[in-house]
DNA sequence: AACGCGCCCTGTCCGC
DNA sequence: TGCGGACAGGGCGCGT
């Protein structure tokens, strides 16, 4: 569901709302959510202190000090902090009271997200087998077009895999795509240099304004104060089959790309 | 090695 | 109305 300017929106205001504050307990309802065991994991979030909370590809890492919690919301995922008063529902996975009378809430319909407690030295390993951060400075034109020469997979495809560069989901590679002028069914090896320097600036524009508005909530994404992201408007092309491109007015258009929709213009993005 | 596919799970919508 | 199929911001593990 949510894509680095999702998970970038929430951890911000996770930071200013928790940041410190001390988790007393963890209470799995959903067991299924959590990577390891469960027994383990409640036992580690016994009174622990949220030292700083911050955001690695579509991660949300808690710094406890002891270790770390990371937390992947897959497609409906949900972090909010609440007061304890207010009621839960069936979709609630964990539970984390704090010690302030405030709950962290993790909520889920599908449960393709995760919960994880990480030692340091099991976090920085995992860590640094991801790809780079879009919005650092390693990620430039020569870097994306060095990795893309021996892939044949379509630019679109490979801009979601995660090994590479992190953050950009199925929304973003589309709008990152059109903002470039380039197809994403073009072959990831056939990015020119040039094509690779407007990608990079696309992707690095797309996902910062996307971070101003606070994400996109196209169906469930909500901020850590249940709210949604204004983003959506501002799309041009994602869910926007057979509505008119914004630049030229050609009816935009949904493929199927890895099983994945695409949607692009045909006429804006020829190269 | 890279790639394509199926699968995890629940809800919603659309066509017959 | 009921039912089957497609689809929904992700990611992992498998076989080729």
């Amino acid at each position: 569901m949510p894509e680095l300017p999702e998970v970038e929106t929430i951890v911000r205001d996770l930071g200013r709302m928790m940041v410190p504050s001390t988790i007393l307990s963890a209470d799995v309802r959903r067991p299924d959510l959590i990577v390891g065991d469960p027994d383990e994991f409640a036992a580690h979030l016994k009174n622990r202190e949220v030292g700083d909370i911050s955001r690695r590809a579509k991660n949300i890492v808690f710094d406890l000090k002891t270790g770390f919690l990371v937390v992947n919301l897959g497609m409906t995922g949900r972090l909010m902090v609440r007061d304890r008063s207010e009621p839960d529902d069936q979709y609630t996975g964990v539970l984390f009271p704090l010690s302030d009378g405030r709950k962290l809430v993790y909520r889920d319909v599908r449960r393709f997200g995760s919960l994880q407690v990480y030692s340091p030295a099991e976090w920085s390993e995992r860590a640094d087998g991801l790809g780079i951060e879009p919005l650092s400075d390693e990620f430039t034109a020569g870097y994306l077009h060095q990795l893309s020469r021996k892939s044949r997979v379509a630019i679109k495809t490979w801009l979601m895999d995660q090994r590479r560069v992190v953050g950009v989901g199925n929304i973003y590679a589309s709008e990152a795509l059109f903002r470039a002028g380039i197809s994403p069914r073009k072959a990831a090896g056939r990015i020119t240099r040039a094509e690779a320097a407007r990608l990079v600036d696309s992707i690095r524009g797309v996902l910062t304004e996307a971070i101003e508005f606070r994400g996109t909530t196209f169906l469930d994404y909500r901020d850590a104060s249940g709210e949604s992201g204004r983003f959506v408007d501002r799309l041009a092309v994602y869910g926007r089959d057979g509505e008119p491109c914004r630049v030229c007015e050609k009816p935009i258009r949904r493929i199927v790309q890895g099983g994945r929709s695409t949607f692009y213009c045909t006429a804006c993005q020829r190269s």
